[in-house]
DNA sequence: CCGACTTGCGTCATCGTTGTCGCAAGTTAT
DNA sequence: ATAACTTGCGACAACGATGACGCAAGTCGG
């Protein structure tokens, strides 16, 4: 379990505390304005931390090493979200209700460095995520095994629609959702979709 | 139906025979360049295009005119498909499966343009997705009406759920896909979903 | 309290992108 | 054939963003 308190700058000396809360400051500031403008100059960001300019590029030397590291932050906070809820013991409907809460809450606020994350270049951050898909895929399995899913189903078009709806959730958020209502909309919709049990034509 | 033929720059004259092949050239590089990087420079558009960079600059001004002109013309086309879809007599079922085929049709390949036209500050581009968002809205209530939707289904989530299985296939795409088979994968998951029968718990 | 650290500010150099222009060569339509 | 149009090329100016400084003032930790 990663906890709140990990280091945020990977290669540097402990930071001061003062310092670790500018930096803190500054990705979420970095996060709130590039989900709004990807294109955002690091004036803005600077701006929207409430800090000079001079101060985030001091932070992260380069725009290459701030976005690396928003990315880096989103990364472990996700890996640590479905780590903590995945189990190969429980029963897969408690597993996924479980593991969709918990990665909507992270997801939730950092959108724009979970979507960056996701095709990084970065083999470290490729990885991790290559492994949650790899843990999504496992429970899907066995949740086919268990007869929660469909025998006929693709397991890589389930974990695309599952993906897809989170995704969905998780764009254009207001403040404060209730997450749990969330998550029940979209485990609910994708087992039982939105049409009738009577099948047409 | 809106022809292959039509204008593509709207103030302007004419164009003689090779710009306006030239134009269009332009705009499938945009569309190809800015989907892989949306920050991809004039340069990147002109290489890709075949052509000088001050070409692209003779017949887009600025950048945000290419950018413009390219989101018209895939909204365009994107009315065009849905216009030619839908329809108020058809069953439901039968329009939401001809209406998602030509949809994926046109917007498989122009992504990047749709993605961007979504949520347009023109009030032009605004207008006709508001509109394609009403008629949608009106389909899935038929679709209601007539028990092809379960009666305590939310028709925004609907929608948002149609429109996020959409964006799904048509990102990240091989060249040529079966239209069809995509089609009928996300009309049954949307109406089926991927679960048995039986509920859980 | 004192040393080390951090921040804001102003400044500077550099770089890439954008957008414009004129000219020569090639293409299109009549 | 000829007039109008289009393109490529080279050059240019302007602009914004990036990144690096040093210095003075303020803050943290022992």
């Amino acid at each position: 379990m990663t906890t709140q308190h990990e280091r945020l700058l990977i290669g540097g000396k402990p930071l001061r505390a003062d310092a670790e809360r500018t930096v803190r400051t500054i990705l979420e500031a970095a996060e709130r304005v590039l989900s709004a403008d990807p294109t955002a100059t690091m004036e803005q960001i600077a701006e929207a931390a409430g800090v000079a300019r001079t101060t985030v590029h001091r932070r992260f030397t380069t725009r290459e090493a701030l976005l690396d590291a928003l990315t880096r932050w989103a990364t472990g906070q996700f890996a640590a979200a479905v780590d903590g809820a995945i189990s190969d013991a429980a029963p897969p409907a408690v597993v996924l209700y479980r593991v969709t809460a918990d990665v909507l809450r992270v997801k939730i606020g950092w959108g724009f460095a979970m979507t960056r994350a996701a095709g990084s270049a970065d083999p470290e951050i490729a990885r991790v995520h290559a492994d949650v898909l790899e843990k999504c895929d496992r429970l899907f399995r066995r949740a086919q095994a268990t007869g929660l899913l469909r025998p006929d189903v693709d397991i890589e078009w389930a974990r695309r629609c599952y993906y897809a709806l989170i995704h969905e959730v998780t764009q254009g958020h207001s403040p404060e959702s209730d997450v749990d209502a969330l998550t029940t909309l979209i485990v609910d919709t994708l087992l039982r979709g939105l049409g009738t049990d009577s099948r047409f034509a």
